[in-house]
DNA sequence: TTTTAATTATGAGTAAAATTAATAGATTGT
DNA sequence: ACAATCTATTAATTTTACTCATAATTAAAA
């Protein structure tokens, strides 16, 4: 087996140049080293080192561990070197899992004020989950949450973050406009826009759509917000979005926001953890920051 | 010290989901796999998997370590199934060092058909060498060296490829191509064009303008034949390259050749090896290959 | 609940492997 | 030719890893 030590001496022996030297700088004797050194030659069936005299030179096998070495040993030292630092809590990684598509905007400025607060913290941003996202927690795959709907499960400890209203983003010009509020009926005639998730989990469909059993006239989804607004904008169809999020465009586009429902639809957003991370020192402060970029206005009266 | 055994033990761990399991697939005891998995989390000052019940997760940091894992596993075994493949003879790099500027094209054609017929070897082409070429043959960094100027030493194999004639390269309407041959004075008033090394390994100088002491009006260095020839082409200088090397680019470029002196620079180009490589049989295989690409045409009366 | 099957953890003995010390052999430069 | 320096080898020692036997824990079945 080519293990790591030998990569090692592989390394230490073409750059001291000599066997003597590299077991000084590996901390072992001169004995060990050409012990080893022949038992690895042994294993492999080649030669790596040529015996010129009293000088090695490594042969074409061994030119080619060098460069293998040259890539694996910066790998293992830099994971030794990393671990330490966890191990000292001086360094992580907060791992973050996203199911709410919107929240990707909301999320990039929480995240940039928390990594200037936490140098030694990496983020890392996560969509996809195999078994969902409260999964995901559960398998340590993740740390942290973001979704709309908290899943109360021993273990996991869910808290809002900030209420929103979802509403209807229609172009500037668009009939709707006219009126108080939208009702399901009116989005029968209408193209929607919406992200590539399944209908059970899109509130314009659960809470809005499907009780009236309305149908829209046709249903595209789109990846980004910033393609779908773009949509919305030049008259192609309707989203349905965080208030916030749609009025944050409409300074930029040209486009109006309608209530949904008479009393429109109420959200929350919930950060999830795993109740024995509660002592990570940059997760509570992550949230903690994360209440502090509350975006205003739940629906208003 | 992080082990090739730890991130395989990682990776089986993870993907088995269980440690007897993981233990079967690295056929050794459950009660081995238990007591060094101990020692390495002790070792590393963190856990790396969170026993909840009887069934293992990783960490954070243990996923960390996974993803090392799948970064250095796969190089490692990679090397030991070429290391196994070289040490059967079935397979190896043909390292070909350059001394020789211009050959760079010839080189190719001889590459081409000999990577054919030999599918197992690789070649890999140096062309700068911190103790010149010979050097580096000496220190196994390459197994053959192209040259033209063999360098005769013990351990050392040098034999002629093919032999040239070193000409003069103008444009098609230059006032040098009414004459028989070129003299140094000629140059006088005349921009060269020259690859970057050094003017004593240059023949046009040690042969031609040396010998004269003549200095060209301008002199100018270009790393690529194809540049140095356009430049040539649009009259903005010359350049002493082989005869069949000018003569393959006057069929694309109005170029044209005049000799270099009365009876010619006449050039060989060798190629080295070492002498203790004499049966390793796609070398020798290269070499012979080498012959029957000979340029015609060595100097022509 | 008790039982059963399966999994992980632990302790002690054993086998294997790596390391060392001592020394011989080889090479280089003065 | 000699001293200095390097590598190779042998035998003894230490260290390490592994196994066996068994305990402890967990999850599901009776």
């Amino acid at each position: 087996m080519l293990e790591r030590i030998h990569l090692r001496i592989i390394h230490a022996v073409h750059q001291q140049g000599s066997l003597t030297a590299a077991a000084k700088e590996l901390c072992v004797t001169q004995s060990a080293l050409s012990h080893t050194m022949r038992k690895l030659e042994d294993n492999l069936g080649t030669a790596v080192w040529v015996r010129d005299g009293r000088s090695l030179r490594l042969t074409q096998a061994g030119h080619y561990l060098l460069n293998i070495a040259n890539r694996a040993l910066p790998l293992l030292s830099g994971a030794e070197e990393r671990l330490k630092q966890i191990a000292m809590g001086e360094r992580g990684t907060l791992r973050i899992g996203m199911e709410c598509h919107p929240c990707y905007q909301w999320l990039l400025k929480v995240v940039s004020p928390f990594l200037e607060t936490w140098p030694g913290v990496d983020v890392d941003v996560k969509q996809k989950f195999q078994f969902g996202g409260v999964g995901a927690l559960l398998d340590y795959e993740i740390d942290l949450l973001v979704t709309p709907d908290p899943y109360f499960k021993s273990g996991l400890v869910f808290e809002p973050v900030f209420d929103y209203e979802q509403v209807l983003v229609v172009p500037k010009d668009h009939k709707l406009t006219a009126k108080k509020f939208a009702q399901a009926e009116d989005l029968r005639d209408q193209v929607l826009f919406t992200y590539p998730v399944s209908k059970d989990r899109l509130d314009i469909y659960t809470q809005f759509l499907n009780p009236d059993q309305v149908i829209p006239k046709q249903h595209k989804t789109v990846e980004t917000t910033d393609i779908m607004l773009q949509m919305v904008a030049c008259g192609r169809g309707v989203a349905a979005l965080p208030r916030w999020l749609a009025e944050e465009y409409s300074t930029k586009l040209p486009l109006s926001v309608v209530r949904l429902g008479k009393s429109g639809i109420a959200k929350q957003i919930y950060l999830g953890t795993r109740e024995g991370d509660s002592d990570i020192d940059y997760l509570s402060a992550f949230i903690k920051m994360a209440h502090s970029y509350k975006h205003p206005v739940a629906i208003s009266p």
